[in-house]
DNA sequence: GCCCTGCCTTGATCAGTGTCAATGCGCCGG
DNA sequence: CCGGCGCATTGACACTGATCAAGGCAGGGC
């Protein structure tokens, strides 16, 4: 990737996120498409516009774990050291705005806002990280699902949910295998928690039944 | 995060941490002490002087995760969400210095260069974290015990190390249990990668041997 | 010195999840 | 419409780690 544009002028934001404009350059990728590598340098921040991405880990024998899913509006690429310890891909097509960190501090008192908008990010990604090291920890396998989809089923308020990714990256997400994912899915649906139409699409039936597995 | 400083011409500390100086009071704890309790309000940060600290979590039936040990000069309470979402507990006795986040803008330039240092801090925060994520998702018990072991080890560069918890801490920090770790110990010991002397005692006997269950 | 207490270790067994293999289902191209 | 391919589901079985239970050990008080 070579210079990013600049844009000098930013209005006041209504959303802290739209502080971030126009800066940087759109860029869209495909199904699968690698937005970032692992042991990248990390002088890059992300913007979702449209889509949704995972990051991923590998350990050299080949065991993935996702960090997690990010969707329209979520910040990638915050880790904050010289090089980022997880790749980014796409999980569908989508768009990503992709500005140079490097840049705005050409955006003086702007600049200043963006930075803490930044780091308000960074300590939302910490507790949501926090979140799934206690989902990993202690959590069994028809807790992580329950949880799991859960979560996803918020983003759609009572509607007919879609889970923007396959089996495989539920399993590496959660800590399971496949086999045990769509065994709890299945097991979720017979107890007539939430009910699947088609392998991606899904709605809660009982929603109080679902929260009982989902301690806090 | 230092990518995106704004004023250079700050005097860099030596020790970043040591910009903190003497902010704040100076408190100690007994062991098992609680230092702030889960759904606490958040808005004092905590930087440990001397001793050990736990940050640890409890689902409503009991269960309990372990977020992260913390030693001398690392700092606590970062989460950055208006409660916190972890008590943390002294290990032993132990010295620390309590700082209210308020009280930081007071101090004009250098609240600038102490709020960078805060959100360079949780940045560390959130890398360690994934690490955690990482043990807890893909590792084996044995792996997830000789990880842990060699963190220790490696801030007693080859001497003697000594554990600072017990065997209970570090089954709720690792997702285990109790006997597991015992277990685990056991068999570390008996394959010769490193040896006990006393329960809470240590060395590493061999480097290499022990570096190979902990895949990156 | 001795006992008591709390933590650690060890053993036996069990349950939950992983592994391996077969089958099912849906989507897409021909 | 059919066949093939990729992903999801299901089943049988193995294995890791949990559970339950019984000692062992070490440190502190008396």
């Amino acid at each position: 990737m070579t210079a990013l544009s600049l844009s000098p002028s930013l209005a006041a934001p209504q959303q802290p996120i739209d502080a971030l404009g126009q800066i940087g350059v759109r860029m869209t990728f495909s199904p699968g498409e690698e937005i970032y590598a692992q042991d990248e340098d990390a002088d890059m921040i992300y913007r979702v516009i449209r889509g949704a991405v995972r990051t991923t880990r590998l350990l050299s024998d080949g065991r993935r774990q996702i960090g997690d899913f990010y969707y329209a509006d979520d910040l990638i690429g915050l880790e904050a050291g010289p090089v980022h310890r997880f790749s980014a891909e796409a999980l569908g097509c989508c768009e990503i705005q992709v500005i140079r960190k490097s840049a705005l501090r050409l955006y003086g008192d702007d600049g200043l806002k963006i930075e803490r908008l930044i780091w308000a990010e960074t300590a939302r990604e910490l507790r949501r990280t926090q979140e799934h090291v206690m989902l990993l920890g202690r959590k069994s396998a028809c807790e992580k699902v329950a949880s799991f989809l859960l979560d996803i089923a918020r983003r759609f308020r009572g509607e007919v949910a879609e889970l923007p990714m396959g089996r495989q990256d539920m399993a590496d997400y959660l800590g399971l295998t496949i086999e045990t994912v769509s065994r709890m899915v299945t097991q979720l649906q017979t107890d007539g928690l939430v009910r699947f139409l088609g392998c991606r699409r899904f709605e809660v039936r009982n929603a109080t039944g679902l929260a009982c597995l989902v301690e806090t």
